[in-house]
DNA sequence: TGTAATTCCTACCTAAATGGTAGTATTATA
DNA sequence: TATAATACTACCATTTAGGTAGGAATTACA
């Protein structure tokens, strides 16, 4: 597993477009958040691409979310920016040896348990105290 | 959290030693393993600087563990080959943000996690079957 | 209808990490 | 003393992370 900052600048994106009473510009999130505008651009491609927000585009266009907080998972976020989040260890699919090795079982395990972690946090549990 | 080939190879030298019988060299680690012996090499130096195995110098010299399988937690061994498994989402001490940030709490949380599931097992967990 | 503000797209760039390789010095044993 | 092992230092290619640059397409609104 990997996060690096595109999956918590992810987040942070995900947290102010929850926060917003209506559309919200990338540049706002930049400005607001002190990050740059132009890598925030690719990230949020990931999240348009896998549907976790709506883009309007044009003047006073934006994004928004697609559906409540709540009902996102801090996992389905991570995934949709970082990949696959146990994409570094082995390549299970790839490995001529896969079927021998003594370290799978451990991993896939590890994984498993990670994602359920991820899964079961919510977007909404990280705006709680605001 | 990062595992890469350092940290699953780490995991691969310590279960070689834990089977062997007395010292194994790295040459028949890595003949059996089928993997570069001299990227194990600086793997097993991480290892040895890090008290997890001891090295013999010299003619039939070679690598053993300094205690039992069932001592080992995973999470040493990781630790020790790919460094701080958290190191990578953001950097705690140096972020200027930090004290605000609404994504440090979770990632904490997780990182807690992950390293109490990775204490939690043992070498000796892996050897379990053979 | 023109302009400003916005998303979308493609390409590029630098630094660091990953996954190695090469060569040699050092140590211990038979 | 020859040999087999670890220890050490330096290098290298590829990928990833993190970011920048420039412009095309789209839309609201004066």
């Amino acid at each position: 597993m990997k996060i690096s900052t595109r999956g918590r600048y992810a987040l942070i994106i995900m947290i102010n477009l929850a926060l917003a009473s209506s559309v919200m510009s990338l540049k706002d999130i930049a400005d607001k958040e002190q990050l740059p505008i132009k890598y925030l651009e690719k990230i949020m491609a990931l999240l348009v691409k896998a549907n976790l927000v709506k883009s309007i585009r044009g003047k006073d266009g934006g994004y928004t979310l697609v559906k409540n907080a709540s009902d996102y998972s801090i996992g389905e976020i991570l995934r949709a920016s970082e990949g696959n989040l146990e994409s570094r260890a082995c390549d299970t699919d790839n490995c001529d040896k896969h079927d021998t090795c003594p370290t799978i079982n451990f991993f896939n395990d590890l994984y498993k348990e990670i994602n359920d972690y991820v899964d079961k946090k919510k977007l909404s549990d990280l705006i709680k105290e605001v």
